[in-house]
DNA sequence: CAAAGATTTCTATCAGCGCTAGATCATGGT
DNA sequence: ACCATGATCTAGCGCTGATAGAAATCTTTG
């Protein structure tokens, strides 16, 4: 049956499509513009194909959060080497965390701020999310000290996040981030 | 001219009733509940009457957030006593941000999270939100070591804004915050 | 090769949104 | 008692996300 293959292949080429529209969009003018006329007319479909395709807007926004949790993956395993540890391991991880949410702040938005419908702290939490802990866990996880590595490696993510979020609403003027950074990274690190 | 005295009293009045219905009504359904039409309905007037009072939406959301920042420095500065430092005076101030989160959520969202048409870091800053920052810097400061207290006091509130996001969020289990709380407070403080 | 069936895609529409223009009504001053 | 000023309302605009049912297309079968 080499019909319903390429149908397949049709069906997820489009899939993607979508999500790189929606990306795209939203990168260009904001999420706020990214409605699903506006996003049927990028693709040069109908609306309504949308939804045979997601749930809903919420599922978009899902899809290319998951894009980035798996981006934000790969740029922290390629900075803190595998293995590697200690003050500058960890000083690494957290300007690469900060320096991936500027350099993607749309992206950012999908995973962290906007409803995205992604199932958290759940069996079914997908496999990039859990990856994207594990490799905060991998560096973090060494200097831990005296704390559980989970724990620890969740109150720097939360503070990492805290730092970019309240920066990124103009709460923070941006120029000290990286002072707040190494205040952080020297305060919270064992010694 | 005590008409126009009477004038300006009702109008006070009818924007705190406006405030009012929008936080509880939102406290009630979520913000997602809170439109003109909702809100002008619970107030009794028509929803062109909320455009005398407000620019938009943003705005409203804005008053509860000022509501918000005020009740915050009030719960800070009550569980702080002024002018107390150190390691118990750090860990009040962190669990009761937290605590003060979690028992206003919503409130919280209109402060953080949705768009409030708020300037920050800027000179027309409202002055409820200075003295919230002010209210952590005080005792924040006196724990800062050889970071500037300013800076610090950034860092810790991230830390802690961080911490609440994500929980709410469902990215952090709730169970473990009080040992998240313990982690963060016990490693930021200089000793 | 053509008709029947299954799927896909579209047009049209719904209820609701934030917001505003213009009509209407009530009030205060002369 | 009238008129002008201002407050308030009705009605409507252009959107939104989402869906029902018609139309078109592609697959399979006779």
């Amino acid at each position: 049956m080499s019909t319903q293959d390429r149908k397949e292949r049709g069906r997820a080429e489009r899939h993607q499509l979508i999500v790189s529209a929606a990306r795209t969009l939203a990168e260009a003018e904001g999420w706020d513009a990214v409605t699903t006329r506006r996003l049927a007319e990028r693709i040069e479909y109908s609306q309504p194909v949308l939804y045979s395709h997601f749930r809903g807007m919420d599922e978009i926004v899902g899809a290319v959060a998951l894009e980035g949790f798996a981006e934000l993956t790969a740029a922290l395993r390629c900075a803190v080497p595998s293995g590697g540890g200690g003050h500058a391991a960890v000083a690494a991880l957290a300007e690469t965390y900060v320096a991936f949410a500027e350099r993607s702040p749309t992206v950012y938005d999908a995973m962290f701020s906007l409803r995205s419908g992604l199932p958290f702290a759940d069996e079914t939490t997908p496999p990039p999310l859990r990856e994207a802990f594990a490799s905060l866990l991998e560096t973090l996880g060494t200097v831990a000290g005296a704390a559980d590595p989970e724990v620890f490696t969740e109150v720097v993510w939360a503070a990492l996040h805290g730092l970019v979020t309240l920066t990124r609403a103009g709460r923070l003027p941006p120029q000290h981030t990286p002072e707040r950074l190494a205040v952080l990274v020297d305060r919270l690190i064992a010694r």
